[in-house]
DNA sequence: AATATTCATCGTAATATTGCAATGAAACGA
DNA sequence: TCGTTTCATTGCAATATTACGATGAATATT
């Protein structure tokens, strides 16, 4: 198999799944993190501040704008790439709603 | 490859990385929401609830019980699983804070 | 004791993910 | 124009993930 059987998950379920899947790896998380740090957009100073190579970054880059989580801007020969505010935002909901969820008197353990 | 270098990025990176992997498949996102809906703990009703076989989902239990964010109670034939309260709370805080990081006025994008 | 129920584990097939070297494509500078 | 820089894409090898059938272990029921 390896993949999931989404048909069976609402639309939330997945949701949740496809933004969590795209922290589930240090190197986006730290690409995010470096956008963050440095509101001014980035571009190839990801390689050098994270230790990949540059087609690795570049992959990674490619899925969080594939997520709409960051933009992409040409700016002559290199790229600068900057988190997407609103799509961020709406991300942040879905997330915060679901690990926010009320933490249950457990019953049994 | 197929894994993450992980000695690259920082322990909270991984940290991050680590628990939205968990979240990264429906099923475990369905398993814990019905963990909160019935307070209750569950066992094998998860199989019904959820459409997949018992060895999957008691699989994907393994994988949230060993990140400390489900427990296990047998009880006779019978597990009851539910949400552990204290590493629930643990987690919410580094994903909220990594969520929660101040949008910047981007720059070019 | 024999059977049934419940869950975990093992083994396996199909697919996904990660990372890189090699190569392209586009824009810039000399 | 020619080389350089910057980034994307392709192709690949190693490993991980997902889901399931078959089987095993433990407790309960009869």
């Amino acid at each position: 198999m390896g993949l999931a059987k989404t048909e069976i998950f609402t639309d939330e379920q997945n949701q949740i799944a496809l933004f969590a899947k795209v922290f589930g790896n240090p190197a986006r998380v730290a690409i995010l993190q470096h956008l963050f740090k440095t509101n001014a957009c980035i571009c190839g100073d990801l390689v050098d501040e994270i230790g990949l190579a540059q087609p690795t970054i570049s992959q990674h880059l490619k899925e969080l704008k594939h997520l709409g989580l960051i933009k992409g801007n040409v700016e002559g020969t290199s790229v600068c790439y900057c988190i997407d505010p609103e799509n961020w935002t709406k991300m942040k909901k879905v997330m915060t709603t679901f690990l926010n969820t009320d933490l249950p008197e457990p019953d049994c353990c």
